[in-house]
RNA sequence: CGCGGGGUAGAGCAGUGGUAGCUCGUCGGGCUCAUAACCCGGAGGUCGUCGGUUCAAAUCCGGCCCCCGCAACCA
């Protein structure tokens, strides 16, 4: 039986983030079950790269796209492959096939008539770039308070793609099967939303050159959203490749929750256009979130090096983690002190420990090789009971794309052996000279081992390590790639050598860190070391932040802030440049005569600034700090010759310099100097 | 009136009309096989607030307060 499950492809215009990370390991988890329960698998990931972001990103980083996008693409596999994600084919947007298949459906939905050329014209305040309904704009002039320029009637040339003609048959879609879009929350939510009319798509742009273009009218770039949402058939071969034929319609996409709503109704709408199967199920899972509830972000600063967590942690904790944390419909928390409490009470206490203990006793009390058990009693029977309602559980759970409920389901398994061990004290029965001891004894050890055989299979799709630590431990000829395997009790052989090896989850101590911290990363590592790197190839990373992040200037925007020990060492300094590049940047003295808040902003503050004679509106992203009070009269610095960029319809012909670091930032100040002066 | 999510034990969360529950932490006890791990028990909550419906409200209705996300911007 074929399965098909994707992420959605993610935008290269910085490296993965602890969101992308789980919503691939979390379909890595989903992909490995369907291969142990013996279905052929198609698992798929990629990159969108067709965005105009990628083109900013680009240029900030003083590269061409192509070159740009490869280096960060690299990132994302790389990451993958540390954590240890078998996805079966990446996708770029970027290669021919993809874009092959984009437009020949671009012509297909043109041909019959679904997608059609339009001017859209309206009233165009040209500073703001923004297109006016003609109510705001009685009196000839832009709504903005700020901008009050006259409008023009513009009209632009766009090709539009008829989603109202699809709406009743898409709700219908949606209505008849109640599963499509999951989960419930998230499918009111379309449906409400499609319920209050869906208008026609621009799907073209002009107004740049970077992506697909539209076959028979080159000035027009196809609108991302299509392109990438095709990359779910095109990486198939669509329409007539022969995975195409075997694999579509996917099973599942699985995405987080905001893009929800480009896969709920575009998409499907596409695929209704072109009278092609629509996918099983739109899944959409939460956010991670910080300890206030904060999203997790690069600007806020709190936002994880997924490659630093990975090489102290291991693919396996940190795998544990996301899919542990992220709850069923809602968000996760992420902290690093919330991994640790997760890695030493879950994975350390519970798990590795009963193993520890349960191998311990073997090797002690049964010369090592788990002993034949005797006829099970009540709690035996109660166990193997419970073994087999785990398994089914965890299957089903994991299936329903709820990871987090799945492993909570696991470890009730996990606290029944520890509990199991305590009500049995075998240590107490190896004491006793009654030979029906002994075979209680040996009846309860087995019962032991029988479980962490079991507990490696179903931990397999979750921690595909612990199945390979656990093997040698137990002689290493226990199969536990198998699923039907673990809802099999007593498979395991009386005589099974066995050995206590090193603890599979080692206690971290988070001070040890902190303390190190300053010494070198890598070495901190090493407390833990023992059980990353028997999962994962931590070497790869052992090359230190600095080098790794050497390709990408945005890269060394993305800071690693751990809750209470901000080090600057940890935001790796960016690549060396040359005096003639630092000499392109003008940096100059300016005072601040006025100084307002952009209305319905959160963080804009519009400043007038003078810059020894000229006049400069400025926009800056200060506001929360400081009120325009505070600032008016002020000398600060101004980075004199940046391009100009319009926020909020603001243009601002510079920036103001500040030290920024998250949510704290402070201005530099500049108060004896004249404006208009160099700064160096 | 822009849209949406939320406020329940010290922390994080379940709980859609009938005895308020889970995980972590905490306190006490047990055990000594185990990674100071494991097992048992206890303490701890006027369920944001005010009002309404009801025999009965964390739950349904209305007002208010607070937090968060998106729109939407950190040049």
């Amino acid at each position: 039986m074929p399965y098909y499950i994707t992420t959605p492809i993610y935008y290269p215009n910085s490296s993965p983030h602890i969101g992308t990370a789980y919503t691939t390991v979390a379909a890595d988890a989903i992909a490995r079950l369907q291969r142990m329960r013996g279905l052929e698998v198609r698992f798929l990931t990629g990159t969108d790269e067709n965005s105009q972001k990628i083109i900013r990103a680009a240029e900030s980083a003083g590269l061409e796209p192509m070159p740009y996008v490869d280096g960060i693409v690299e990132k994302f596999r790389g990451l993958w492959r540390l954590l240890e994600v078998q996805h079966d084919d990446f996708i770029r947007t970027t290669e021919k096939r993809h874009a092959d298949a984009v437009q020949l459906i671009f012509r297909q939905l043109f041909d019959q008539g679904d997608i059609y050329k339009a001017e859209y014209e309206g009233w165009y305040c040209t500073p703001c770039e923004t297109f006016w309904p003609e109510k705001k704009v009685a009196d000839g002039k832009c709504p903005n308070d700020w901008c009050r320029h006259e409008v023009e009637w513009m009209k632009e040339e766009s090709y539009f793609f008829r989603l109202s003609k699809y709406q009743d048959r898409l709700l219908a879609h949606i209505e008849a099967h109640p599963e499509f879009i999951q989960p419930v929350s998230r499918r009111n939510e379309m449906i409400r939303f499609i319920t209050g009319g869906l208008e026609d798509l621009c799907v073209s742009r002009t107004t740049f050159k970077w992506g697909i273009t539209v076959p028979f009218d080159p000035k027009h770039v196809v609108y991302v959203w299509l392109d990438a949402l095709i990359n779910y058939i095109s990486a198939l071969g669509y329409p007539d490749g022969e995975l195409f034929r075997k694999f579509w319609p996917a099973d599942v996409h699985i995405m987080g929750k905001d893009i929800v709503r480009f896969h709920a109704v575009i998409w499907p709408i596409v695929l209704l256009a072109l009278g092609v199967p629509l996918p099983g199920q739109i899944y959409g899972h939460g956010w991670f979130v910080d300890r206030e509830g904060g999203k997790i972000s690069k600007s806020r600063g709190n936002a994880q090096d997924s490659f630093a967590l990975l090489e102290r942690y291991g693919s396996d904790a940190v795998r544990y983690f996301l899919l542990r944390e992220m709850q069923s419909g809602g968000d996760g928390t992420y902290s690093e002190d919330d991994l640790v409490a997760r890695i030493n009470v879950d994975l350390a206490n519970d798990l590795g420990n009963f193993v520890s203990r349960a191998l311990a006793m073997i090797e002690r009390y049964c010369g090592g090789a788990v002993p034949a058990p005797g006829p099970p009693g009540e709690r035996e029977k109660e166990i193997a009971a419970l073994a087999g309602e785990v398994w089914r559980g965890v299957e089903r759970k994991l299936l329903a794309c709820d990871p987090a409920g799945a492993l909570e389901e696991l470890w009730r398994l996990v606290a029944r052996m520890n509990k199991y061990v305590d009500e049995s004290a075998p240590w107490a029965l190896a004491k006793d000279e009654d030979p029906a001891a002994a075979q209680r004894l040996r009846t309860v050890l087995y019962t032991c081992a029988e479980a962490i055989r079991v507990l490696g299979v179903l931990c397999a799709p979750f921690m595909p390590g612990v199945p390979e630590r656990l093997r040698p431990l137990l002689g290493g000829g226990v199969s536990f790639s198998d699923w039907a395997d673990g809802g099999v009790w007593g498979l395991l052989a009386a005589g099974t050598p066995v050995q206590k090896g090193a603890p599979l989850f080692p206690r971290i101590d988070l001070s040890q860190f902190e303390e190190e911290a300053g010494a070198g990363e890598t070495e901190a590592a090493a407390g833990a070391g023992e059980a990353a790197a028997a999962g994962t190839a931590t070497a790869e990373t052992g090359t230190g932040t600095g080098t790794a992040t050497a390709g990408t200037a945005t890269e060394t925007t993305e800071t690693t802030e751990t809750k209470g020990e901000v080090k600057t060492t940890d935001r790796p300094v960016k690549d060396e440049i040359t005096m003639e590049d630092f000499a392109k940047i003008d940096l100059r003295v300016v005072r601040v005569l006025q100084a307002e808040r952009i209305p319905k902003t959160d963080k804009l503050l519009r400043l007038e600034v003078d810059l020894g004679g000229e006049t400069r509106v400025v926009v800056s992203g200060i506001a929360a700090r400081y009120a325009p009070e505070d600032l008016v009269g002020k000398k600060l610095v101004l980075v004199a010759n940046l391009q100009p960029a319009k926020l909020r319809g603001v243009v601002s012909q510079g920036m103001i310099l500040a030290a920024a670091a998250g949510e704290k930032l402070e201005v530099i100040f500049a108060d004896e100097a004249e404006p208009g002066t160099e700064v160096r």
